[in-house]
This record gives structure tokens, C-alpha cells and sequence, in this order.
DNA sequence: GAACGGCGTTCGGCATTGTCGAACGCTCAG
DNA sequence: CTGAGCGTTCGACAATGCCGAACGCCGTTC
């Protein structure tokens, strides 16, 4: 790409690189994979290393990220707007719902979970804040690409029986999001939980991400497998509530 | 600093500016804090944008940090084993203690906390993980601090009245620290609260990170204001298990 | 309403900069 | 003992990204 550090993109692409593949890799792995040679490749882990973006293994010699990388993503948190004005409406979402609350972006093809309330009958639950989702086989995701230019990936992978893996039918589910205003998720990535979600618009009506409820199908759905309309009214009422805070009242 | 990438450098500092200071940045105010061109900064700040580092405000064009290292912080935590390891030692603490656990590392002089576990009879606390603490003001920061030949910051930032801001003087707590084994800070960095902590060594006896209890000073501390010995036990407990996890058992 | 100052952005020429590939020391396996 | 593999160092070349001036835009000022 043309007027842009080739350097700093070589070293975007080593981290995402280290974020993706489990545990530490080697210097040869890296390189090879990204078609450097291998002094190249030394010169920017080192300067990675130098800044704190990555630590070296002193045993093995092998790379992993580093410790400075947490306290950016942390920084990102408390800058984001999206993230700080939704957890005023999150809370209450899940004290009405009584289920587990996420909120999501589009990051990279996928959603990127920005703030995650807890079931309020709280067993123990991982704090999701970070984790990357697929876009066609959750509620958030399907929220965010209806109301997007971005195309779903071409590669539609399947998680359970019922995840729409057809880019017809993702289409037309697409569609009866716009029409609905909300959408669903039902045993579609993970068998026995369901989700269901609304977009959040920013300045000028823009979706800039989504809001939306998650847990056990037999919670989730009524007896005809299909969302109860109390949740989804909550959930559009938080994912309004946020909107106006953000700007995004008009429409 | 030669042998290294010298746009990496600077973009890393960029990241570092971005994250310090709350809200956005101009191009100008980068560009003149860190002494160069507009063009020069521009073109990192294209890069970083490009690879999802930062974001740019469409209406007032000033940047931020982006989405994307969120994710990798979060990567970063399921890779670290210093922090893996500890979880499974962490609650148990905090049952026992009945007090707040938070697990940290040393980062560009501070203290990074790499993991936090609620106060079991849990009001609403915010989660930790990711922020940045003083060395010199806090318990994990002592510990740290006593067995790292690192030199503490010249500057010792004065926080309560109890804060130690002579050298002299945390000094001489620091060899305490050695003596003893685990450390303490009270109502140093906030008032009414105080904290106990000790290290967590890692391969080959060095210490990599420490372990602690947090709460009000009337909870940690006995009638004659000094930690309670009970929590000290729970403590150094839990560090000698993690330590042992991670291969640190020796010494 | 014209002039100004500030913003983020673009562009071309120069030389600084980072890249490459070969060679090095090391550890481990055979 | 030999070989393959690792991460690391180094020097020479030229491609690379830096700089600084100029641009277009917006809001303010007088």
C-alpha cells in the first residue's frame, strides 16, 4: 500500500501474528510466514521487544506479546465512546433481561466484544471484553453486516448444525434484520444458547455497533423457538437509549 | 538506539502519547510533542489507522486508539503465564481473605495488574486488569521493587500523607521487604485502604511478578494498625503455589 | 467579507534508513 | 562427531521513509 510505513505494517502484521497462533513462535516461523529474511524480521522484533509490544522467552528464544499491549487495550476502553456510554444501559439491560449483556464493533470481519455484563445470577462466567466473534453466526454480528456496506466474508464457517453457512440465506436473514430492526441468533454457534441483538447508531444515524442479550436457549426463546418479544423490546430500548447518548437519535 | 527500527519507535510512542492523555490528539500535538515533521507524523498515523492501531474522529480529525489493540491486550492475557498460572490461585485468596486479589508485573516503572479477582461479597467494583499503579505506593509495587535490581523513579510521587516520597526511606522498607518476605502499604496511595502483597518467582528463582489482598484498613489491618498475620499467611501462601507452578520453587 | 491562523493532508527530492543475505555461535539430536 | 536448526550479528547497497514547503479547508477575527 502506498503512503504507508512498510515497517510499522511488517510489525502490525508480526503482532496480529503472535495474537492469532497459541503460545510463543520462533524467528523462523515468523519470517517465513510473512516472507521476510530473517535479519529483517530480527531488526523489528527487537524494536518490538525494545518498546514493549513483545517479550522473548529467554529459554527457548521464542516471541510472545508483551505486557505493553494490555495497558493499550485497556486505554482504548476507557477512551471509546461507543463502550463508555453503553455501560449506563447495560446494567439495566441485564437486571430486566436477567441475562448476560455484550456490546460489539466490526473489527477485521469480525465482532469485537468492547464491554460484557454478567448474568446476574452470576455463576462463574469468563469476562468475554476482547474476544473476537464470528459476524454470520451471532446476533451482534448479523445487527452490525445488516447495516453495513461491508460484505460477510466469503467463507461462511459452520459452527452447529443450524449455522447459516448459504450466503443466500444469510442474505435474506440480513434483510429481515433491516425489516425487524433487531435480530436473532439461536443455537447457531454454540448448541443450547441463543442471543438476540439491536444496532447502535452513532453521529448521523450510522450504526457503529450493536447491543444485545445472551444465555440458554430455554431462557431466550419461547415455547414456539422463537425470541420472547419481551427481551427483544428491552433490548431495542437500551440499544435506543445508547443511541441517543452517542448522537445517533435521528431515525 | 541503534539497531532498531526507528518508525516502530515512533509509532510506539505515538500509541504511548495516545493512551496517556485522555480523549484525542490533534496531528499537531503529536507532531510537535515528539519533535517531528507533520508529514513524518502523518504518514505513521496513516499506518497505524490502516492496521486498525488507531481511529480517527471524521469530525474533528483528531485520533485516538483503535479497536484492534484491544484485542491484542486481551491476547496477551491468554498467553501470559504468569497470569494463567496464578487464576487457579487467585480465588481461592480471595475466598480465604475475603478481601480483593489483584496479581502484578513491572512495566516502564509501574506496576501493571495483570489480573484481579472482586472482594467476594461483591458490591460494584470496576475490574483493574490492564491499569497502571506506582511502584512506590503500593504493596505488589514494594515487592517489585525490593527484588528487581531496578532503581525506583527519582521523583516519588506524594499521594496521601503516608506515602513514602524519601528515598532514604523506602529504601529502608524495601530491605524490610527482603527481610520479611512479603509487603505492605497503608493508606499510601488511598485513604482508608491498604493492601499486603509477596513475590511470585518464576523460573530459576527470579522474581516475576507479585501477589496480593486489598481492601479498607479497618478489614487489613489489626488494633495495632499492622496487617493482619492471618492475611499475610494467606498471602505468601498463594505466592508459594504460583511460584511453584511456575517452576520458581527453588529458594 | 476579506484576511488570517490553525487544522489535517499531499507531494517531490534527498540521504538517511532499514533491508537483505551470508556468515556466526550456539544447542540439540542423531 | 556431525549435522540441522535456532536466534543473532554484520556490512554494503539502494530502496525507503523522512523532511519541509505548499495545499485546501474551516472557523474566527476585525
Amino acid at each position: 500500500m502506498p503512503g504507508t510505513v512498510q515497517s510499522i505494517e511488517r510489525a502490525a502484521a508480526i503482532l496480529r501474528m503472535l495474537a492469532g497462533g497459541t503460545g510463543r513462535l520462533g524467528l523462523g516461523e515468523i519470517a517465513k510466514s510473512l516472507d521476510l529474511a530473517k535479519g529483517t524480521t530480527h531488526g523489528i522484533l527487537r524494536t518490538l521487544q525494545h518498546v514493549g509490544f513483545v517479550e522473548q522467552d529467554r529459554v527457548s528464544g521464542r516471541y510472545q506479546l508483551g505486557a505493553a499491549l494490555l495497558h493499550l487495550g485497556t486505554s482504548y476502553l476507557d477512551i471509546n465512546e461507543l463502550r463508555s456510554r453503553s455501560i449506563n444501559w447495560a446494567d439495566p439491560l441485564a437486571a430486566r433481561s436477567g441475562e448476560a449483556v455484550r456490546i460489539g464493533t466490526v473489527l477485521e470481519g469480525r465482532v469485537l466484544v468492547v464491554h460484557h455484563v454478567f448474568r446476574p445470577d452470576d455463576t462463574f462466567q469468563t469476562l468475554e471484553v476482547g474476544t473476537l466473534l464470528p459476524l454470520h453466526a451471532t446476533a451482534l454480528g448479523k445487527v452490525l453486516l445488516a447495516y453495513r456496506s461491508a460484505l460477510p466474508p466469503a467463507e461462511l464457517e459452520r459452527f452447529t448444525r443450524r449455522t447459516v453457512v448459504s450466503p443466500r440465506e444469510l442474505a435474506a436473514a440480513l434483510e429481515q434484520v433491516r425489516l425487524a430492526g433487531w435480530g436473532a441468533e439461536i443455537e447457531e454457534l454454540t448448541l443450547g444458547e441463543a442471543a438476540i441483538a439491536a444496532p447502535i447508531r452513532g453521529y448521523g444515524g450510522l450504526v457503529v455497533g450493536a447491543i444485545g442479550v445472551s444465555g440458554l436457549v430455554e431462557r431466550m426463546c419461547d415455547t414456539r423457538y422463537r425470541p420472547h418479544p419481551r427481551l427483544v423490546g428491552y433490548v431495542r430500548d437500551a440499544a435506543r437509549a445508547v443511541s441517543r447518548d452517542l448522537g445517533g437519535a435521528r431515525r
